[in-house]
RNA sequence: GGAGAGAUGGCUGAGUGGUCGAAAGCGGCGGUUUGCUAAACCGUUGUACGGUCAAAAGCUGUACCGAGGGUUCGAAUCCCUCUCUCUCCGCCA
């Protein structure tokens, strides 16, 4: 949510700013409620100062044996006025918050103009990609021929979007899982939390999946509905909710592996073939929160300790910050890591990092006590994958193929998979 | 799944219709005293949203006793729904 004073004050900046991802604001409309707002409020508040003190005043009369009745009439119909004057303000301050809700982040001044994900501008490089003396397969192709990636028991089970993994190949992927786990807690100053991946709305709302994105989640069809997180971004950056920090317990760093679960709505006819586009994937999370100053720097480091993944997989990769149109709703600035997939012969993206300033911890109410003015202030959040574990096993598949077919197995992971130095089916 | 109990400020905990934003204690902050520490004593102590103001401070209004509705002139207190926590029974990895 961006800052609604900041909204009013400012309005014609923040519609300049939303226009730059091709937001269009409607500032005229929002104003004319936020007047109607304004004043409304003063009268209901008003009123019920009103009835504050001459409720106060029977109940002192009463209390001195006196007759409250007269006084009882002049309450008579302050109550009705009151009520008319607080349900319109009720629902206007529900459409309101129901345009708040929906805007996106505003964006940080130095993320690049663009439409979509061309106008992206790319960082930096690391490594370089392998040149094979053969024909390089895609990992849909080395799957097969190893025997170890499995569609056609997954569309049997859950239909498309699945993937079946069996033997190495599924030890790979938890490998990979538990390499990412290590490093970031080892290394890189995380603490590795095991999270619910069922979660109630609000948690949703917290993070900005909810109102707007309700169509990319599964639920449970039970009474009050369960929705299968898209993401561990949401429980972790939920660990922040209504809490005020001091100001020494910042910066707090969270990982978690878990599954995550979209229902790629809107995404038919791309990635229909192989393990890129799943309904269901593992995925390595990293979240940060941290003081509203620090925020910056924060993204660069986070970014870093994804990139690190890649660079000790030997798996090469490029950095992309994303243009303006191409930023998530709830982020001011985003980095995407893209690796480098010789099936494709393009590079895919395998991480998006992101600051979303104060827009998470603004619905979630994540604060910190400032040590100087000693009030409380937003905190700001951020996350990224550290790394998306099914697209690196993609990455590792198709970038240590050998002629035959065979896959060797990263020096890292060796360690994870009994010191194996090449996928046996 | 069944039965019951509960949710109050940073924490413990009192409060069953009126001067209660809320006793008391603990903690925190400030001060007095003190060679230092401790103790004692005194004072202070939440959050959000408004109004006023160029702004801050200040002043001021409203709301908040798990959440949402209701009853009432008036609700922490009564009623309903929901969420969560705890205890016991059942089932279960």
């Amino acid at each position: 949510m961006i800052d609604p004073k900041l909204l009013r004050q400012s309005t014609a900046d923040v519609a300049r700013n939303l226009a730059r991802r091709g937001h269009v604001f409607d500032a005229p409309a929002y104003l004319a409620l936020e007047e109607r707002r304004k004043s409304l409020q003063v009268q209901t508040e008003k009123l019920q100062s009103e009835r504050n003190s001459r409720s106060k005043a029977i109940g002192q009369a009463k209390a001195k044996g006196e007759d409250a009745a007269p006084l009882m009439a002049t309450v008579a119909d302050l109550g009705t006025r009151l009520a008319t004057c607080q349900t319109e303000l009720q629902l206007l301050l529900g459409e309101l918050r129901d345009i708040e809700l929906n805007l996106p982040n505003l964006l940080c001044d130095d993320v690049p103009d663009g439409r979509n994900d061309v106008d992206n501008v790319e960082v930096r490089r690391w490594g370089v990609p392998p040149e094979f003396a053969f024909k390089a397969r895609d990992h849909i192709e080395l799957g097969e021929v190893l025997g170890l990636l499995d569609f056609d028991a997954a569309s049997k089970i859950s239909g498309a979007r699945f993937a079946v993994l069996h033997g190495a190949l599924a030890r790979l992927q938890r490998a990979l899982i538990t390499f990412m786990l290590d490093t970031h807690t080892g290394e890189h100053g995380y603490r590795e939390s095991y999270v619910p991946y069922l979660v109630h709305a609000h948690a949703l709302e917290g993070t900005g999946q909810l109102p707007k994105f309700a169509a990319d989640l599964f639920t449970t069809g039970t009474d009050t509905p369960f929705y299968l997180i898209p993401t561990a971004e949401v429980p972790l950056t939920n660990f922040a909710r209504d809490i005020i920090f001091d100001a020494d317990q910042l910066p707090l760093r969270y990982t978690a592996h878990t599954p995550c679960f979209r229902s790629e709505a809107g995404s038919y006819g791309q990635d229909t073939r192989g393990m890129i586009r799943q309904h269901q994937f593992e995925k390595v999370e990293l979240v940060q929160l941290v003081a509203a100053d620090a925020s910056a720097a924060a993204l660069e480091e986070l970014t870093a300790h994804a990139e690190k993944i890649l660079q000790k997989l030997e798996l090469p990769y490029r950095v992309v910050a994303l243009c303006a149109g191409d930023i998530g709703f709830g982020a001011a600035k985003t980095y995407d890591i893209e690796v480098w997939l010789p099936g494709q012969q393009r590079y895919r993206e395998i991480s998006s990092c992101s600051n979303c300033t104060d827009f998470q911890a603004r619905r979630m109410q994540a604060r910190r006590r400032n040590p100087e003015s000693g009030k409380p202030e937003l905190i700001h959040t951020l996350n990224g994958s550290g790394v998306a574990a099914g697209r690196a096993l993609i990455a590792v598949l198709e970038n240590y193929q050998q002629a035959d077919g065979s896959v060797a197995i990263p020096a890292v992971l060796q360690p994870y998979m009994g010191g194996a130095k090449t996928l046996q089916a």
